[in-house]
DNA sequence: TATTGTTATACTCTATAACTATA
DNA sequence: TATAGTTATAGAGTATAACAATA
């Protein structure tokens, strides 16, 4: 790994041994990300989190509480406020499941579909501009070695 | 050997949109590596943002807290807590500054350089670790990608 | 006036344990 | 016994506004 030393962008302040820690540089990053995604939502009372659960209950109707928290790594008991906030907004419908009457079924409502659309479109734009620096192929590889770190967490 | 660990829990689950989002897998990323961290660095008494504010502080001896926390994307507010934090650990010594009365110069205690040392040896073990799947030049890439993502980041 | 550190505050996210009702 | 959802709770991280001392 060449001298990422010399590459500081930061007022005369020395990051030490972050400067070559992938932990952190992947912790900075995300939270770049993150905090313009909050500007990006902006009016559509959608936050990261919530946006990931409907983008999971769209491709998966009927799917219930407990898998789409397991497929985004949050767990049950915080599942329970996120999917109240997305009932109350009257983003997401719950039935109770027809083969299971401990779980719900979920699916996205007419408004949901529509709120979901938009967000979607807003951060297309908003990946376009943050990977702007980033040739096509590029970005492919950026995501391609995110998932090759995100399988290597522990349960 | 069967392989235990490859049962996914989340078999079956699609994300949806979110699988081509850069957005979403750098958050998912940055988890797996945080969440990791934690164990690596029990018994250190450590966090993530303490470790970052070490490396600062080791790098730049008599720096204040101001530009600790700007370098770092910590509001002063915020950096409070931390550098107090680490003065009852007796990690950090902080005294005013003779240039500017307003301002605390913060440097290491022996003990600090101490648990730096410690702390650097096992995340430098744990990156290893995480980034087990990756060849060498691959790293570096995806150090320089995260890199041109922090650069976005608008104030 | 601007800046350093500070307090107070609030919201989100995360993590755990214990409960209920079904399976 | 195990699982789905729930409640309660606590600890972090993060964000803003306002204040005193100093520049």
């Amino acid at each position: 790994m060449a001298n990422l030393q010399e590459e500081r962008p930061d007022d005369g302040v020395e990051l030490g041994v972050l400067t070559d820690l992938a932990g952190y540089h992947l912790r900075r990053a995300s939270a770049a990300f993150a905090a313009d995604f909050a500007r990006v939502l902006e009016g559509t009372g959608m936050r990261q989190v919530l946006f990931g659960v409907l983008s999971v209950v769209a491709a998966n109707p009927d799917i219930n509480q407990g898998m789409v928290g397991r497929s985004l790594g949050i767990q049950r008991a915080n599942m329970v406020a996120l999917i109240n906030e997305l009932v109350e907004l009257n983003l997401v419908e719950r039935e109770v499941a027809k083969d299971d009457r401990r779980a719900f079924a979920l699916r996205l409502s007419p408004i949901g579909q529509d709120i979901l659309a938009e967000c979607i479109q807003r951060i297309r734009a908003h990946e376009e501009e943050m990977l702007s620096d980033l040739a096509h192929d590029e970005r492919g590889r950026l995501i391609r070695l995110l998932m090759r770190i995100e399988a290597k967490e522990r349960s």
